[in-house]
DNA sequence: TCCGCATTGTGAACTATTTCACAATTGGCG
DNA sequence: CGCCAATTGTGAAATAGTTCACAATGCGGA
């Protein structure tokens, strides 16, 4: 497949969103554009990299346009998304059901702290990261969340890359070691506090 | 100034994390490179766009950069930062260190729901929302971050933009309408999913 | 059936970003 | 003091991403 880049993979992303809100039949690339904060243009070649969804004159039909952009961002199957670190941060993505509702399922936290291990997170107990190999040896995940202090982001990841994880959502703001047939995204929102901070102090 | 691209920005912050952890007095291109998992020639061309700061066949001196990467972005100066959202995800950013550290200081939380109005969190007590545009009057904030659910992102938007904010980081995976001289970051964090996702059905 | 309008799909042009490559320096050492 | 090794700073070249512009439809109505 010809290289996509991340922005355009975004970009369906976002299109998507709307195409499950849209309450026509159809939708043109100018208001899918409008919507996205975007062009029409952009929105068309975005599309027209992995097929001709449209009809001339008409627009996109809206089911086959979703069914379609699910299809390329690999969202018809679902992923079983384990999460390591049960802190304030993991306690917030443990419960929002923003992530389910697309398709990914928290099956298991781990945590490395006594008080927390067993205890009952939105109906899934804490388990002891210590079982994370062995448990993800029976009950493979594709993809897991990162949500550790900093200082053991990388180690857990060591422990991940080996147990078979190819894709990491990290939200420790350090940068990962992965051989190159894993992803890694990382959220830093310290460093979008200052992408803000930089745009205030020039103007 | 000459434009900037956001990738230079976000660069630069990459750089002084490592900068702020470095312990040897000069550090080379290629070093900080290394760490932030990009060329030299990208860490130099980046820090060219706003002057230069190393000496040749030596590197660049540690504190000296640290100081003018945070003055580039603006980080010299403290910034007072508005919350608006008690949620789950509102509750773990206000607990968060990092952003402190970093010289965002949260100073005040606003929410809609009674249940929450009025109980302290990390020394702060949770106002009513209804009081956003007067306690800005009193007390002006350059910064939000909007944490409510995504129906409400928008209207608490205009309020703030209304009441003077000029940067907004938001967590509702919704894009935000805001006059040009408003600048908003959206994390989207099942979008990152999303593109996990599609790395893992393209490979 | 045929016309006119709306809108797609896509090369080509343009703009932005990254990488290359090398002259210019700097400091250290003999 | 003069040469060598290291490393910067930066134009120029290469790559990547966005916008333009228009021919190619498809549909609805006369
Ligand atoms: N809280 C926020 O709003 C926020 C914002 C941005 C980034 N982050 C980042 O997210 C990460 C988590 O933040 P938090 O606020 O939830 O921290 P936290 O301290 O509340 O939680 C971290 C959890 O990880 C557990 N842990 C530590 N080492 C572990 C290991 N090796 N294996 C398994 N579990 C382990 C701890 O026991 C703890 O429960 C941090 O890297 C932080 O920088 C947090
Ligand atoms: N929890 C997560 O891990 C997570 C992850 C990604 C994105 N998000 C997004 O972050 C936002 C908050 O998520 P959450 O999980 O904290 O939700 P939440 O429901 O726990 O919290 C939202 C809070 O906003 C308050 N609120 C609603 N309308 C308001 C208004 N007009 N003014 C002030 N306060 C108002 C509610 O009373 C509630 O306390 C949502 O948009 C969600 O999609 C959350």
């Amino acid at each position: 497949m010809r290289k996509i880049s991340d922005s355009t993979v975004r970009r369906l992303s976002v299109y998507l969103r709307f195409l499950e809100q849209a309450k026509s039949p159809t939708i043109s690339s100018g208001e899918l554009a409008r919507l996205g904060g975007t062009t029409s243009a952009q929105v068309r070649k975005d599309l027209s990299f992995f097929g001709s969804f449209g009809k001339r004159g008409l627009g996109y039909a809206v089911p086959e346009l979703t069914r379609r952009i699910r299809d390329i961002l690999g969202l018809e199957r679902g992923y079983r998304v384990v999460l390591v670190g049960a802190g304030r941060m993991g306690g917030a993505l443990v419960q929002y059901h923003g992530f389910r509702q697309r398709g990914f399922h928290i099956t298991a936290i781990y945590d490395q702290d006594a008080r927390k291990i067993g205890s009952r997170w939105n109906g899934l107990v804490v388990r002891d990261v210590k079982h994370l190999e062995s448990d993800l040896k029976k009950d493979p995940s594709d993809i897991a969340i990162v949500a550790t202090p900093a200082e053991s982001a990388q180690q857990v990841v060591d422990r991940l890359v080996r147990s078979g994880v190819k894709a990491i959502l990290n939200f420790a703001p350090v940068p990962l070691n992965v051989p190159p047939d894993v992803e890694v995204k990382t959220v830093n929102m310290a460093l979008e506090l200052e992408t803000l901070s930089y745009s205030l102090a020039n103007r």
